[in-house]
DNA sequence: ATTGACGCACGTACACCGTACGTGCCACGC
DNA sequence: GCGTGGCACGTACGGTGTACGTGCGTCAAT
């Protein structure tokens, strides 16, 4: 079937095509080998086991996201390039988001943003507790942001039917919520994900003219 | 073993319980079978199936936050302690954390928060659209700060060992990280919590008070 | 050229998983 | 007294991850 020889890069590559193909569920030795052409037992010879795979592929599906870093651009700017540049893997690889953000990963894929993120904030001025403040900030932002887009978040992401389930809330339990059915049933990610990405910038950047 | 008869709310009970005391991944329906002394297919005399049995699970962790809210304080204050009451789930299950974040439900106790929130928000004054999207903001940042400290995302959440680990980074290849190590493998989690919350709530206010 | 070792593809086997289905008990309404 | 329905349970099937053994191809040293 396949001439090439069987590699860790071959497999991981099947591992994520099957993920975005089926979802991560459909995931397991027998099918990507199946994927592959080959036996099972044979991806046991490039990757110690399943869960080595699955982080395997968080770190190459981090290792692709585009940085356009301009050093010479304002840290505000710098930083949210770099927060878009996070998004990306919600629109590259959608099913494959929540594995990578449900493992947590010591690698250099890993480390690379964070590397940047800190550079950007210690080039603007802030202090070092206070890059890493601020980091773990953005990131929290951005994981719980990714999560909503790839619907995973019980907080209306519309799977494309919550127009009509959203409907069904008890108007008298939930005046609020029924009311604003029309806002909670649609959501455009890339704005939402903006708004709440200004917010921060700017909040933190209010922060720095008032001790720094 | 167990003279009270098999129920709903007692197998997941027992669910609940075994996550917390082994992990998700030692969930199977024949383990918790085990814990409660009874054949395994009894179960599906009262849960459809695993993946109920998951939601159920969210929902009953869900539902038992506690809301201590004052309609007479500020708004800003009234987010604070509803956002800080999302954060208890961290502290009463933190195992549970990311079972309750994967799954997305559209039950009551799903619902109930978003209600509480958006009231909050409309009687401070925000519009409809205005109050969704915040709260979708809110949301990805609790999420996002769960999803570190229950020790699931990227950022050195240190799961006790780190500080051993961090030290590894290659100076050359990391500076900033590597410099900051010590930052990064220390994390107090409630101040980091509020850091971001506070951040979030003022850049609120500051756009409030701009159009309203 | 022969032999040895090693890398790697593969098959088999085992323990465990979710759950469809059938069986029998027991407690209730008629 | 008798049916009936709920519920605990056993068995069985198709799937899972992976430990282990086997055989083949290639390359190194003799």
């Amino acid at each position: 079937m396949s001439p090439e020889p069987l590699s860790r890069p071959r497999i991981v590559a099947a591992a994520i095509e099957l993920i975005e193909r089926e979802g991560a569920d459909a995931v397991s030795m027998r099918r990507i080998a199946g994927e592959l052409g080959v036996g099972v037992m044979s991806l046991y010879n490039h990757v110690p086991n399943k869960a080595a795979l699955l982080d395997a592929v968080a770190e190459t599906v981090l290792s692709e996201i585009e940085f356009a870093d301009d050093p010479d651009a304002e840290w505000t700017e710098r930083v949210r390039i770099q927060a878009r540049a996070f998004r990306q893997i919600a629109h590259h690889y959608p099913r494959c988001t929540m594995v990578v953000v449900s493992r947590q990963l010591q690698s250099a894929a890993g480390l690379l943003p964070v590397e940047r993120a800190l550079a950007t904030l210690r080039s603007a001025g802030f202090g070092g507790e206070e890059a890493v403040r601020i980091l773990r900030t953005f990131i929290a932002y951005i994981v719980g942001s990714l999560l909503r887009e790839v619907g995973v978040t019980p907080t209306f992401a519309p799977v494309h039917h919550s127009q009509a389930e959203i409907g069904k809330v008890d108007p008298v339990l939930f005046p609020e919520t029924s009311s604003l059915a029309a806002e909670l049933g649609a959501c455009d990610h890339e704005a939402e994900f903006e708004f709440g990405l200004e917010l921060l910038i700017r909040a933190i950047a209010v922060e720095r003219g008032r001790h720094g």
